[in-house]
DNA sequence: GTACGTTCTTGCTAAGTAAA
DNA sequence: TTTACTTAGCAAGAACGTAC
């Protein structure tokens, strides 16, 4: 029964939490010393595989995501409460199970670095890139590693296994407890003795960690951030990201009469902690998703008062954004004035950066902050490196680090971030368990200095280091019964957002919409074309309706590459339709059926863990083999062209055509006459 | 920090084509 | 002949990378 369990403990909380009660004077807060100390147990299903093991199985870990998250499995996972007294009671069936827990993990972090280190190093080193078939080898190095963990690491201190437990329960205790206040109303709450209290509390627990989505995904993602803390930690002290490559295959036991080759440094900035995952949990609530629409689809006009604003109407919210400065006092009432001027260059220059930036800022503090009202930090080079871009490389005279045009550039986003007004005339909220109609206001996320008073942002500025918390708007929605996350692609936010900006938007709204379906175990509803295009922001060509409808499939073959969406295909389109005259009009009405990757159905399994996920019906195949032979000579072209490292525009030269129109036929957009075939089929020849 | 190159998208036009 | 639509191609501009 016991596969792996893995047991969080606490003890000695107390003084920690009279400590958080004097900074911030939350009600939840004052509850929390009622509560009795306890221990969640995870007890892992025997036959399940761990996210590393059936990721590789199903050869998924590419080269891009370099190491793969420690504690983020949790539909395999059956998690209990027991109180502390329980386990003294059994103290040495529990100890032995909980020493086999700070096992498993161990084993799962030593997993990890060893996959990180393969992928990292397997072009550079033939011996590496041999164990990465070959299961016995790499449990071999997997031990190695966790040999060392175990001898050589902080890990072998007592104390931080210590405090990773006690941080975790007060995490829980809060979460649960602030849900309670929702749910029951705090004069309820207060009137209970302390054994009711702790009844009732560890009702609600049970229930949380027995099947609520939200509740397990914020579980594994506290556990997660502390654990890749660690790994960061582990990686500095045996100095991983700097050392030769006969030293990284030492030390994954394989240096025995392996080739060596000369081998340089990589990146020291590719910090790879950042990018250990390959999904973050941004909001899913109907105002998250209005105001990041209205950033990226640029719908600011001028309203009721000076301010941009977007009118905002999704489900149950009804509503407008503004653009409007923090200001001290009121608000001026010329349209002349400076502020004014100011929103309306920001809406202006709003892109699909800022929603980037947006959602960077709320999966930081899903993951950092344990209550809404916690302040919680981020580097602004951190927003530039969970983006996907590089730094510069130090050294010979040279400046490392992110340029000051990027730096500015984020602040810019965060400056305009820190304007936005939320006015919702209606709005549903969860208050005691039950839905109420209420009206919201607020700003999105405050940003505030040490003293956690309001502090502007301006392009010049120049802290490293933003702290900020959430404004009431959000509040509402991340606490009590309402709370919805969902898992975003990290990919979304790499995408060029000039060059990718269809498949950037996609992916978000995608990433919204399953979250939602996830209720319903139904993700093949079909989506419209138009809703699709209209959730991206995107009006139909009228003149040229080939243009609209070969990038969107464009984009969504680019998702389905990237693994963001397993399949996409027409549920309802008639392919001979598009010979007709005026078929954009019909096409915007048909329906395609997008399947969300395997990832993730099954963390949102346990939404509904009783009805099955359905499968997808058999893809359809549409007879357009002309398209698929111009892909083929297109791929061709290209191959050669950066087989012979020619440009574009050398290459379009000595084709005698355009760069663009070369471009587009190598990407399969355009058909290319048969002159122009025959040109270059012959200019593929010389080659061959 | 700046200048420049590369790659790609988009807007636009001329010319071609098929149906009304 | 007119209309609706497509194709080929140019020019401008955005975003990123790199060299100095």
């Amino acid at each position: 029964m016991l596969g792996g369990i893995m047991m969080l403990d606490s003890s000695n909380i107390v003084g920690q939490n009279q400590k958080e009660l004097n900074s911030k004077n939350s009600f939840s807060k004052q509850l929390s010393g009622k509560i009795e100390n306890f221990l969640i147990l995870c007890i892992e299903e025997q036959d399940h595989k761990s996210a590393a093991e059936s990721k590789l199985e199903a050869g998924q870990a590419k080269s891009s995501m370099s190491a793969l998250p420690i504690f983020t499995e949790i539909s395999g996972t059956n998690s209990f409460i027991i109180w502390e007294r329980v386990y003294q009671q059994s103290a040495q069936v529990f100890n032995s199970l909980r020493v086999a827990s700070r096992n498993r993990l161990i084993r799962q972090i030593a997993d990890n670095i060893v996959t990180y280190l393969l992928m990292k190093y397997k072009k550079l080193s033939p011996a590496l890139s041999t164990i990465l078939n070959d299961e016995r080898k790499r449990m071999l190095a997997v031990q190695t590693i966790e040999a060392m963990l175990k001898k050589d690491t902080f890990l072998v201190n007592a104390d931080v296994w210590e405090n990773f437990c006690n941080w975790f329960r007060a995490h829980l205790t809060e979460w649960v407890l602030e849900e309670m206040t929702q749910s029951v109303g705090s004069e309820q709450l207060e009137s209970l003795n302390k054994k009711e209290l702790n009844e009732l509390f560890y009702q609600y627990i049970s229930k949380n960690l027995s099947g609520d989505i939200d509740f397990l995904t914020r579980f594994a993602a506290i556990v997660n951030s502390y654990t890749v803390d660690w790994v960061k930690r582990i990686s500095q002290s045996l100095n991983l990201e700097n050392c030769a490559l006969h030293e990284i295959e030492t030390i994954l036991n394989l240096n025995k009469g392996a080739s060596f080759q000369e081998f340089t440094p990589l990146s020291p900035t590719n910090d790879f902690t950042l990018t250990v995952q390959d999904y973050v949990f941004v909001m899913n609530s109907a105002p998250y998703q209005s105001v990041r629409e209205s950033l990226y689809k640029k719908n600011f006009a001028a309203a009721h008062s000076f301010w941009p604003a977007a009118s905002i109407s999704k489900g149950s919210i009804e509503g407008m954004l503004q653009i409007k400065p923090l200001q001290k006092g009121s608000y001026p009432l010329a349209k002349e004035n400076a502020s004014v001027q100011e929103a309306w260059e920001q809406a202006e220059a709003l892109s699909d950066l800022d929603a980037d930036i947006f959602d960077i800022l709320c999966t930081n503090f899903l993951t950092k902050a344990k209550h809404f009202e916690d302040v919680v930090d981020i580097q602004l080079d951190d927003l530039l490196a969970i983006r996907g871009l590089k730094s510069k490389l130090g050294g010979e005279g040279r400046r490392g680090g992110y340029e000051l045009k990027q730096r500015r550039q984020v602040l810019k986003s965060l400056s305009l971030i820190q304007n936005l007004w939320i006015d919702l005339d209606k709005a549903v909220v969860y208050e005691k368990g039950k839905p109420v109609e209420t009206k919201l206001q607020g700003r999105t996320f405050l940003f505030v200095d040490q003293q956690r008073k309001d502090c502007r942002i301006t392009e010049e500025m120049n802290e490293k280091k933003i702290s900020y918390t959430v404004d009431g708007v959000f509040a509402k929605y991340l606490f009590g019964s309402g709370r919805q996350v969902a898992l975003l692609p990290v990919k979304t936010l790499h995408y060029d957002p000039y060059r990718k900006a269809w498949e950037k938007r996609l992916a978000r709204y995608l990433s919204w919409r399953w979250r939602i379906q996830a209720r319903k175990s139904d993700f093949l509803q079909p989506n419209k074309v138009s809703t699709l295009l209209e959730a991206i922001g995107i009006k139909l060509n009228d003149r040229i309706p080939s243009r609209t409808r070969d990038r969107f499939e464009k984009a969504l073959d680019i998702l389905q590459k990237d693994g963001l969406i397993k399949t996409w295909h027409y549920e309802k389109w008639d392919e001979s339709i598009a010979d007709q005259k005026g078929w954009g009009r019909i096409w915007i009405h048909s329906t395609i059926i997008i399947d969300p990757p395997e990832y993730v159905k099954e963390q949102y399994r346990p939404i509904k863990r009783n009805r099955p996920i359905q499968t997808l019906p058999k893809v359809q195949l549409d007879n357009r083999l002309s398209e698929e032979s111009n892909k083929m000579i297109g791929s061709q072209i290209r191959e050669i062209r950066e087989r012979l490292s020619l440009s574009l525009q050398y290459a379009a030269e000595e084709l005698e055509m355009s760069s663009s129109y070369l471009s587009s036929i190598e990407r399969g957009i355009k058909t290319p006459s048969k002159k122009i075939q025959a040109r270059l089929i012959k200019w593929l020849e010389r080659f061959h």
